[in-house]
DNA sequence: TTAACTGTACTATATAATGTAATACAGTTA
DNA sequence: TAACTGTATTACATTATATAGTACAGTTAA
């Protein structure tokens, strides 16, 4: 399910992060449920404790997970979110990354085929308008 | 025209990277034109040199600029731009900020706003279909 | 209550990334 | 030739990243 490149330029920890958002995301991991414990994750991935413990330190940080003493790390329901990643940044993010692709030649027809896909698989429930 | 913030997390390198970028995205720079010297940006910007000349060679790597020694440094055209960032990377990144966007409820419109206002700005000239 | 699991905190250490500083060399241009 | 360009190198300091070991506190189930 987790998959770290030791060799990549990435730290272990952000490609961790990265990795339990698209989780997340993509609804593979649900609301409230409960993540590996950090002891077993770094087991699982050869990686030491304290990595894993920085990666979920920062999921907390950025709102997606919340994390319970003695009782482990568990997803945040996306109602309760707050505090997390701006959407402004978000949309500014995406904003930037389609004017570079428009700009080395992909066609608007292409990236209007992305955002279908995306919120085809999981349906828009409105929201920003 | 170039902003720095010193106290970013973010290496000095990669944030005249990105906004050189968005420079060379929005038009601002055009092609074959000249970037301001290793020496001269440095000097404006309070930072030294050789933080500078990485970015520039990292931007060379990309594909964004070509380098000539004695000359400077120059905006490459879009034509012969070769051995960029690939689009299949560009297009699985902004296919990530999508998902993200959807699950924390950023309508569709939303996004197809800012796809629009993006490609209105700069008139798609066709590519990958 | 105890045993085994959770998260969390701390110190120490090693390596890599980042940034500055100074110097030198090579190519271009007026 | 003088003054500008890019490039390369060495040295140094600071920070980020990752590991290792230990310890403490809260939760859960036997």
């Amino acid at each position: 399910m987790i998959h770290i490149d030791l060799r990549s330029r990435e730290p272990i920890y952000e490609q961790l992060v990265n990795n339990i958002k698209e989780l997340i995301f993509s609804g593979i991991l649900q609301s409230d449920e409960k993540l590996p414990s950090v002891r077993e994750l770094a087991s699982q991935l050869t990686i030491n404790p304290n990595t894993i413990q920085k990666a979920y330190k920062e999921l907390e940080n950025l709102g997606y997970i919340y994390s319970a003493r003695g009782r482990g790390n568990f997803v945040m329901p996306v109602d309760d979110k707050s505090g997390g990643e701006n959407s402004v940044e978000l949309l500014n993010k995406i904003t930037e990354l389609v004017k570079e692709a428009n700009y080395v030649g992909i066609s608007k027809k292409f990236i209007i085929k992305i955002i279908d896909d995306v919120y085809r698989k999981n349906i828009d429930k409105g929201g920003i308008e």
